[in-house]
DNA sequence: TTTGACACAAGTTCACGGCC
DNA sequence: GGCCGTGAACTTGTGTCAAA
């Protein structure tokens, strides 16, 4: 387990750019406000769990948030900055934990697209894994912790220079490793002239933005968005970063996970959770959530976790899922969960056997294929491309089907769905 | 033991098909 | 025709595993 050689990890040490806590619930949406002062009136009092935390909170503004017309804000507490090294200091945590005592046992309720409801209950152990990661969080240090979007950005720079940091480093971090994103970032700072600002990328002649991004995954389409997005920062928002979740998901190439992080990192507000791979991923194994897609973990996440740790769930799932309980080979001998809190302890070592069959199922000519004479950009000007089906079939025997689905899963994903190949 | 093939990680956009 | 859901495409480094 790599730890941090005898130095403990302080708050800064983990956070800069991510320093500070999620606000009450200043944040809740019309529609979770309405369905939680609905229950209340269901209740036949006042007291639901929603109305109780609504008024723990104290009358106050929002830092400085700005809410969409006609969007009800609620009082808010203020909470004092803290970092997410330490991510809860002390005093928080028992303040956390005396509104948790509110909060707890009792399931939130949801509206879901149909108008239906259903409960969404917290796992029971939640607070003790929730707990567990975080010690072990302290322990590993993950390339989030150093190399992540929000750490990035120009110390020195304005608070305005580095919300741009921010988002162009989440831009280019898609699909790409923190370590591999550090060392993009760090050649636009050191070669662009005039440094890594919106000038400098307005300026920059595409291709060259390209060459300097070309070690991280998508360059081209990122360098196509960067300079859009670039235009619509300088023409719609005085050259600063959209403080918004609809003005930040405007932007060619940021998607709900970038702007809910963006907002976090860049405007210190937590309107939800960002939900990437690895936190949607380790959220089923535990049985959080039962979802197929990110979107939807974090709509089940949301519905549950309290939202004082929407913003620092995303860091410590991302870092575990990094360093302990990676995508294969899941490290369950340093995890302090494996003592009868995860599932995944318990699974035999993967022994999936894939079994892959291809056919083809529609083609173009063999010559059609020849992609390295081929510099036509237009997807709809490609030729018709070979499709390949690839049919896998899972052959192993797992007691548990709710494990059998979650660990096959982790191997082969979209496992219903076939793939297509040239 | 080495090598090569294959699968995966990572998030967003957009084309396409189905449904109303 | 519009809306919605699904899944391919995009890139490149790395890990895994079977075959030589």
């Amino acid at each position: 387990m790599q730890t941090r050689a005898g130095v403990p990890m302080g708050n800064d040490d983990l956070s800069s750019g991510l320093s500070s806590p999620p606000s009450d619930l200043d944040n809740y949406s019309d529609e979770e406000r309405e369905v939680k002062e609905e229950e209340g009136e269901k209740d036949g009092k006042n007291n639901s769990i929603v109305s109780r935390f609504f008024r723990s909170s104290s009358p106050g503004k929002s830092s400085g948030a700005q809410k969409a017309p006609g969007k009800a804000i609620a009082p808010v507490k203020k909470e004092p900055t803290l970092g997410l090294g330490d991510i809860v200091p002390t005093l928080i945590r028992e303040k956390v934990k005396k509104r948790e005592n509110i909060v707890e046992k009792k399931p939130r309720v949801k509206k879901v697209k149909d108008g239906e409801r259903v409960k969404v209950e917290a796992p029971e152990n939640w607070e003790e894994v929730y707990e567990k990661l975080r010690e072990m969080r302290k322990m590993v240090e993950a390339p989030v912790d150093t190399m992540g979007c929000e750490r990035l950005g120009d110390k020195a720079a304005t608070p305005k220079l580095r919300r741009f940091h921010t988002l162009i480093s989440l831009m280019l971090s898609s699909q790409t490793k923190d370590t591999v994103n550090a060392v993009a970032m760090k050649k636009l700072q050191e070669q662009l002239p005039g440094g890594l600002c919106l000038e400098s990328i307005l300026g920059v002649e595409p291709k060259r933005l390209d060459e300097l991004i070309r070690i991280v995954g998508f360059h081209n389409r990122k360098t196509e968005y960067i300079k859009k997005a670039a235009v619509i920062l300088r023409d719609k928002h005085g050259g600063d970063i959209p403080d918004t979740f609809e003005g930040l998901t405007a932007l060619p190439g940021v998607g709900p996970k970038m702007a809910h992080l963006c907002l976090s990192a860049a405007w210190d507000r937590t309107e939800g959770i960002g939900v990437d791979v690895h936190v949607h991923r380790i959220c089923n194994l535990w049985g959080w959530v039962k979802t197929t897609t990110p979107e939807g973990t974090r709509e089940a996440l949301q519905a549950w976790l309290p939202r004082d740790r929407w913003r620092e769930i995303n860091f410590l799932l991302v870092g575990f899922g990094q360093t302990i309980c990676l995508p294969r080979g899941r490290r369950c001998g340093e995890c302090t969960l494996s003592n009868g809190l995860c599932r995944a302890a318990y699974m035999e070592p993967k022994k999936v056997k894939v079994k892959k069959e291809k056919r083809v199922i529609s083609e173009g000519s063999d010559e059609d294929f020849d992609d390295d004479n081929y510099a036509a950009p237009e997807r709809s000007m490609r030729p018709k491309r070979r499709r390949v089906k690839v049919e896998v079939k899972e052959e192993e025997e797992v007691g548990d089907e709710d494990m059998l689905v979650a660990d096959i899963e982790d191997v082969v994903p979209n496992l219903a769905k076939f793939r297509y190949k040239r």
